[in-house]
DNA sequence: AAATACTATTTCGTATAGTATTTTTATCTC
DNA sequence: GAGATAAAAATACTATACGAAATAGTATTT
């Protein structure tokens, strides 16, 4: 085979349109644009968007693959529903079993680029501080989300990382987090387990204390301190099991 | 809500085509009718299933998604090649995290109906040693995934089960299998390495080992005896990646 | 009020066509 | 003949229209 000349014109190159409307409807659900339990109508969803239903109904049978859509057959496509609390809590354990291993593989494992990346991270907690309220949780739920990604990834294990992925676990936290919030808004004001949600995740001693748990996991991995890391992730997961839970249960009245 | 009249007239259940489609595609990948790394037509899939191709980009779509095929944009999907070696070690690591855990976990929860679910798989392995050859490793691989499903199922956490699934393990191997014994049939018949994989899973001592393994867990398991559960399975997993690791590396040259 | 019948809507699948891109083939140049 | 260029064929992707079958909703009858 000779060499290929070619990587000159190719500047625009194509995506495919299913791709990016896999995307769309993703970050509908994400953002309850489509609300938990929600029927998603591929014609409407078609009109939506200006496109027609062949690439969106390969992007609803991937997101039904991901269990971030349900599929019944001749009834069509809905949103799941919110975590149920034992769906939560059966999350955080398989994140307990996965995530400390992880933690203390990457410290073995690390190097100079590891350790940059995990400072970069760390790096966009901090400046998501100075946002405030709405904007300000999204944009740490993301840090989250890319942090524990990371260290999946660091970890050098590909199944490991996948199935990290594929809980979808910040996308969860955040439709409970933006459930808590209309639940605040619209129902019992007074809901002391919701109010919890946003106490616990806004920006005052908790937040900083997540952050605090996040360095250190990650000085622990930069140092090369398996046993560390590994103890560190595993107070993580279970602070941030207890940071949720209230809300959760609250949640599924 | 009333009471609903109607089970009786329904006993030809409709189901829908793409998820008949998403089965028979995944077994065409599973018995190397499709083998790996193969280019997938669409329409040349419809006219051998006689359907059109709405149905095919859906299951498409989903297999895509499990990984067991891949979509590269303009150019169409192809199924994904044989397991590496670090992907095969990975996976097994990535065991060695959940199933422990599964069947430790399993042991305190097991009830009679469990027990019974444990009794009849190792009935079904002890029957599959009646055939012989291909159709005893069909059996015996399809047996190991029921076997190891349920441990994860009786563990009682969704995430875990799910994750496992998802791995699609015994499909790997299966696929492994047939590939050496088709390396067996047209290359390198000497080769003592993919030989390994067959004297292992076949009949003789090895085989029923395996079985020994699995008699093992399951006994812990029905006597609730979590950590003997959790320690069979570690060794049983850990034998089985040495089982296998030779032939899979062989087949990776 | 419950069962039935009728209508409307929706889902699912088919068929077909058009466009964009890749792959193959053919042609040309050196 | 090697290698590039251009034309041609094949394929992937998307759009659109249609129809059959099931569900959902409404009205009618008992």
């Amino acid at each position: 085979m000779p060499i290929k000349a070619q990587p000159p014109s190719k500047i625009l190159r194509r995506t495919v349109l299913s791709d990016d409307t896999y995307d769309s409807v993703r970050s509908m659900i994400l953002k309850h644009e489509i609300p938990p339990g929600t029927k998603v109508n591929i014609d409407a969803l078609a009109i939506q968007l200006g496109i027609s239903q062949t690439p969106i109904r390969e992007a609803l049978a991937r997101l039904e693959s991901d269990g971030l859509i349900a599929k019944e057959a001749l009834k069509g496509y809905s949103t799941t529903n919110l975590l149920t609390v034992k769906q939560f809590k059966d999350l955080f354990q398989f994140r307990l079993l996965i995530e400390p291993w992880a933690a203390e593989m990457s410290a073995q494992r690390i190097d100079s680029v590891g350790i940059a990346a995990l400072k970069a991270e760390m790096q966009t907690a901090k400046s998501a501080l100075k946002l405030k309220e709405f904007e300000q949780v999204q944009a740490f739920i993301e840090h989250d989300a890319r942090f524990h990604s990371l260290i999946t990834r660091i970890s050098g294990n590909e199944s490991v990382t996948e199935s990290f992925e594929r809980t979808h676990c910040h996308l969860h936290l955040f439709r409970l987090f933006l459930a808590a919030q209309s639940h605040l808004i619209d129902d019992k004001p007074t809901d002391k387990s919701v109010e919890a949600l946003f106490k616990r995740y806004f920006p005052g001693e908790q937040g900083v204390a997540t952050i605090e748990e996040h360095a250190a996991i990650a000085d622990a991995i930069s140092t090369g301190n398996g046993k560390r890391a590994k103890s560190a992730m595993t107070t993580h997961i279970q602070s941030a099991l207890d940071r949720f839970s209230p809300a959760t249960e609250a949640l599924n009245k």
